[in-house]
Order: structure tokens, then C-alpha cells, then sequence
DNA sequence: GGCGGCGATGTAAGCGCTTACAGCATGCCG
DNA sequence: CGGCATGCTGTAAGCGCTTACATCGCCGCC
């Protein structure tokens, strides 16, 4: 590999010149010429190594994941890239981390190696968590509550989204409502379902919860669990858009209409959601937002003077045939 | 933040050892201890720059993808996340790239940060890429076919997965198979089609094809315009489950019956497809194998000395109930 | 008892870069 | 015409680390 030696020497300048020609810094525009050409002949790239250890930034940004699966992942991950890219960030990423000591060990072998992270913890309390973010790294938390305010946070607003479903199916007339919940401990979890039952305190309906884990799977055994009593409830709320499927399916094997016979919500709105029969009603979260919404937040930190964006989005209510009254069914 | 030498001299010994400590060299156990205890004490992280300025190492291997939705995208980054965590291996991840430009941009500025990369490119064919690869980056590539055998590639067989596909059609009886394609220019959509065209040409089948983009709403376009003409085929076969679910959907509204009055039939074995109703047919794809597979051979070069597994893996038919003969429709 | 061998340690030389500082024209003002 | 600000360039230091090489005991052996 090149170096700036071999540039200067080829360009016939010294290796400042090089230095300064990569770094936009003052160089005559001879000089300039000289240092491009004798660069590209030579193939020459920086070694960013020894740039970072000079400049102590590593224009790359670490994001610290949970055990995701499918579209939130992706979405979430686009989201920060997109914003990282045109920044000229990279993304260091590291995935599945449902424990404190794997999360830990993942942030402490990032120190170093990224300017902040962008940590993700549904499981792991904040409180617990803070203290194995090593110090001088700069973090923003995402869509995990209850830290002590060291650092910035971007939240999705569950619990206002909870509260709007349960909103709309009461107004829909149902007063009988069984939650499918998430796994224990899920933070996103809980509040959805603090969501609900502050939603029917306010009202004379009827709540019940079947355990759920985000998964199509358990929305297919809450779906079943729901068919083995006798008494149907007038709607299912499951916490989100797998589950919400998985209970379809379940309702729909044993020849439950829905929305004639019990109407079903999900959470999240997961693309195909308008696809299937019935089309999903659903709470819309702007997955993407969340990461370059995140991004903005650490950036706030790394390049103080860029303002930060507000740290709270609003999920919204997404109505489609699942939760109507019966009537003609509408085409899509 | 603290550096070797500050531990060297709060333990009473040379850098030197200090160093060898951190990389398991040959050290007494009483001066392994004293340094532990100062670097503990001092907070001491070594710095990675300055490491890999020396070692020539980064420890950091990238992945280079498409934009892709949905699970694919989050699949096969666990497999290689997986993988690489284990090997003690961090991920730089950039994504979107559906052009040759962006691509090579992000090549080139991923030199010197990773000891390798994975690149999945779809679109973009791998000869028109090599040339932006800078040669000293190995390079392993997922699913993008037409290499010149430069770099190793891991590849999905797309077409005998079409192929079985079918296969099982054809033994259901279907004679009349429409084809709901992929994007254009797509290298996966590309080889499904031809496993089709394959199959059906050792048959007296009758093949058509609807274009579509590997998108729900793509399927149901196909699936309405399916219905604009008045003859029905016996069976649809999507390449990927997103468009058989967007197809699914616009029979559903027409009140046409699957599998009784069609067939249908998807590509990728997404989580869900088994809690459709009905059930879907497809081929299922093993997503996390192709990014655990193709670490392995971006390992086989990186560390030499280790075998490196094949690079094909072969999709599996999984038939479930929107493709059976018509009869008493099965439980799931 | 001297000597080769060996294992633990220290010394010092860089890895490739950025940047403070100094040097050197050049141009302008008094 | 001297002096000084200005703009570009070169010199050299040093970022924090690894590692070749030299050093130094120390042991066992001839």
C-alpha cells in the first residue's frame, strides 16, 4: 500500500502537502493537481488507522441491537444508515443481544472503535445498563425507558398508540377486549399494555390479557387459548402485527369471521398488513424515523451546534377491515 | 484516556509488557498480575487505531447490501453477526446500495476499515462490480452469480428451488401455471424464472408470466390483473412470498377460492407463510446459512488454515394447504 | 565453575498519519 | 526601501501501539 511518502515523493512536495491536499486544507492549486495525480497513479488511499489515531474520531457510529426479526430490524437499521451515509458515517452493528453481559461485552469492545453508539434495549433496563457504557462514549438510547437522564433517549410513544386503538374499538362498540400481550419484561411491552388499561379505566369495558411473545406462533396459541372458552370476546388487541396474524390464522381455521364475529388489532402496521384478509387495522410506527431520528440525537452530541430533534414519536392509528363494524365488507 | 505507558508505570514494569499482557504472549504470572491490576485500576482500554496501525488489522469485516425489506435483510445479517461475534469479529454494515456507484463508493471507503467483505449485490452484475472491489479487500459474494471466479461466491440455488416448485405443481395436475415474475435485472428473480421455464419445458404445461417487483403491493397488482382476463390458470406461482401474499389478496377480494379454484404458490419461506390463510406453499430459504456461509469464506481467506465450506445451498420445498388438491381443507 | 540455553523483560524503532511551528516568498504600506 | 502581514510549504514531533533485538538472570551440564 501506498503511503504519503510514496505521494509526496512521486508529486515531488512533502508529505504535509498530502496530508493537507486530503484534508482540505489551504495547498496551491498546482500543488493540489500534483498530489491528485500522483495519488490516483499510485493507487493511494489513506490508512485510517493512523488517521484515527491522530484525530481521535472514527467517522463510524456503533448500533447496539436486541434479538430483532424481521421488518422492525431492517427498518430500524435503513433508517440509521441512510442518515450515516449522507453524513459520511459508518455503521458498526451488532445484533442479538438479549443479555446484560453480551451487551456489555459488545459496548466495551465498541470504545474505540466508534465515535457513539445508538443502544437498543427492550430487555435490559436502562438503569441497569447504564453503568457498562464506558464513560467517555458518547450514546443514545432507543424505545427503552427508565434511564436516569445521563443519556439522551428516543422513544416511541406506545403507550399513546395503545391508548388511540383502544380509543377506536370502543367507539367501534366493543366492550369486551382481550390483549394479546408480549414477552414479560419487553418494554415496548409493558407500556402498550399500560396503554390499554389506561384506555379501559377510563370506560366500562371489560379487559382481559392472554400471554403473547411477539411471535406469530404465540398470537396463534392466544388465538387457540381464546376459542377454548366459551365466550368470545367482542375484540382482540394483540401488542403487535405478528401476533395479530398468528391469532387470525387461529380464528380463521375454526371459521371465526372476522370482523362480523370478533374484530382483531395489531400493533406496529408491518407492510403486508394491508394484505391480508381481512386488511389489518393497526398502529403505524415509523420505524425508520426511530433510527435517523437516533442518528440526529447522537449527532447533536458528536457535532455539538447541530440542533437535536425531538426525542417522542407518535405512533398512529392505521383503521382497516379488521376492527370495522360489520357491514358490506369494503374492498380493501 | 490512559495509555500503556501510564500502565507500565503504575505496575512498575516496561510498556513492553504491558503489550504482551494484552495479546497473550509470554509473561510471568506475578508481572501479568500487576499490570491486570493497573489497567483495571487506571481504566485502561488499549487503543484500537494505534493496534491496527501495527497489526494491519482491523478485526471488523464488512457487509456490503442491497436495499432490501423485510426479513431477508435482518436474517441474513444475524447469521453473519452470529458468526462473527463468535470469532470475536465486528460488522461494519452498509445497506441501499442498488447502484454501481454507491457501491463503489462504499467499497472503497470500507478499505482499510475491514479485513474483508461480504457483498450481496442483486442488481448489480459481479463483473460490472469486481473492478470496484480494490484488490487488496477479499471479498466473498452472496447471491450474485457471473463472477469471473475472482472472488468466491456463496450462492442460493434459486433455480432448482423454482424447479421444485414445479415439479409439485405439475404433480398436483396444474397445466395452466401463470408466474408472477421479479424486478427486472434481479439475479435471484432471474434464476427463479429460468428454474421455471426448465421445469415447464419437460412438460405440456402451459407457462405465463405477470411481472411484479418482489412487493405485496406488485402481487396484488399481478393478482388483479389476473382476473381482468377471463381465464383463470390452475395455479400462481410468485417468486417471493411478499407478491403471493399481495396475490393472495386480490383473489380473496374476488372471492376467488385458493386452493380450490387456483393454486398458489410463493418463494422464500417467510415466518408468517404458515399463518396465512390458507397456508402457503413455498420454498424455504435459509437465510441466516447464507451469512453464517459466506463469513466462513471470507474466513478461509482471512485466516488461512480453515476449510471452507461449499458455496451452494440448496433451497427446500415445504408444501403447506394454498397448493393442495382440492379436498377437505387440512388444519394447517 | 564456566557456559550454553532459555524464558522473562526492557529498549527502541517504527506503523502512517496530522499539525504546530518555522521558513520563505510575495506584496503592500509607510 | 525596510518592515510586516499573508499565503503556502517543509520539518519534525508525536499519536499509542507491537515487536525485533538486546539484555539479563538463572538453571543445569559438561
Amino acid at each position: 500500500m501506498a503511503t504519503v511518502y510514496d505521494v509526496a515523493e512521486k508529486a515531488g512536495v512533502s508529505i504535509a502537502t498530502v496530508s493537507r491536499v486530503f484534508n482540505n486544507n489551504t495547498v496551491s492549486q498546482s500543488a493540489r493537481e500534483k498530489v491528485t495525480a500522483a495519488a490516483r497513479s499510485l493507487g493511494y488511499t489513506p490508512n485510517l488507522a493512523a488517521r484515527s489515531l491522530m484525530t481521535k474520531r472514527t467517522d463510524t457510529i456503533g448500533v447496539v441491537l436486541p434479538d430483532m426479526h424481521g421488518e422492525f430490524f431492517s427498518e430500524l437499521v435503513r433508517g440509521i444508515d441512510a442518515g450515516a451515509r449522507r453524513l459520511g458515517l459508518h455503521m458498526l452493528v451488532s445484533c442479538s443481544h438479549d443479555e446484560l453481559n453480551e451487551m456489555a461485552a459488545v459496548l466495551s469492545a465498541m470504545q474505540g472503535r466508534v465515535d457513539g453508539v445508538i443502544i437498543m434495549s427492550p430487555l435490559i433496563a436502562i438503569d441497569a445498563l447504564e453503568p457498562h457504557i464506558p464513560p467517555p462514549l458518547p450514546a443514545v438510547i432507543v424505545n427503552g425507558s427508565g434511564g436516569r437522564g445521563l443519556y439522551p433517549e428516543v422513544n416511541l410513544d406506545n403507550r399513546a398508540g395503545a391508548r388511540q386503538m383502544m380509543a377506536h374499538l370502543l367507539a367501534e362498540g366493543h366492550r369486551d377486549i382481550c390483549i394479546v400481550s408480549g414477552p414479560p419484561d419487553n418494554l415496548d411491552a409493558e407500556q402498550r399494555q399500560l396503554g390499554c388499561v389506561e384506555a379501559a379505566s377510563h370506560s366500562d369495558c371489560r379487559l382481559r390479557t392472554l400471554a403473547g411473545a411477539f411471535t406469530e406462533a404465540s398470537g396463534y396459541a392466544a388465538g387457540v387459548e381464546l376459542l377454548a372458552h366459551n365466550a368470545l370476546p367482542d375484540a382482540v388487541f394483540a401488542l403487535n402485527d405478528a401476533m395479530a396474524i398468528g391469532c387470525l390464522c387461529a380464528l380463521a381455521e375454526r371459521g371465526i369471521a372476522v370482523p362480523e364475529q370478533i374484530a382483531l388489532a395489531g400493533f406496529d402496521d408491518i407492510p403486508l398488513a394491508q394484505y391480508l384478509r381481512p386488511s389489518l387495522t393497526t398502529v403505524h410506527v415509523p420505524i425508520a424515523d426511530l433510527g435517523s431520528r437516533s442518528l440526529q440525537r447522537l449527532l447533536a452530541i458528536l457535532r455539538p451546534g447541530a440542533g437535536a430533534a425531538t426525542g417522542v414519536l407518535v405512533p398512529e392509528l392505521v383503521i382497516r377491515d379488521s376492527s370495522r363494524r360489520a357491514c358490506a365488507p369494503a374492498l380493501r
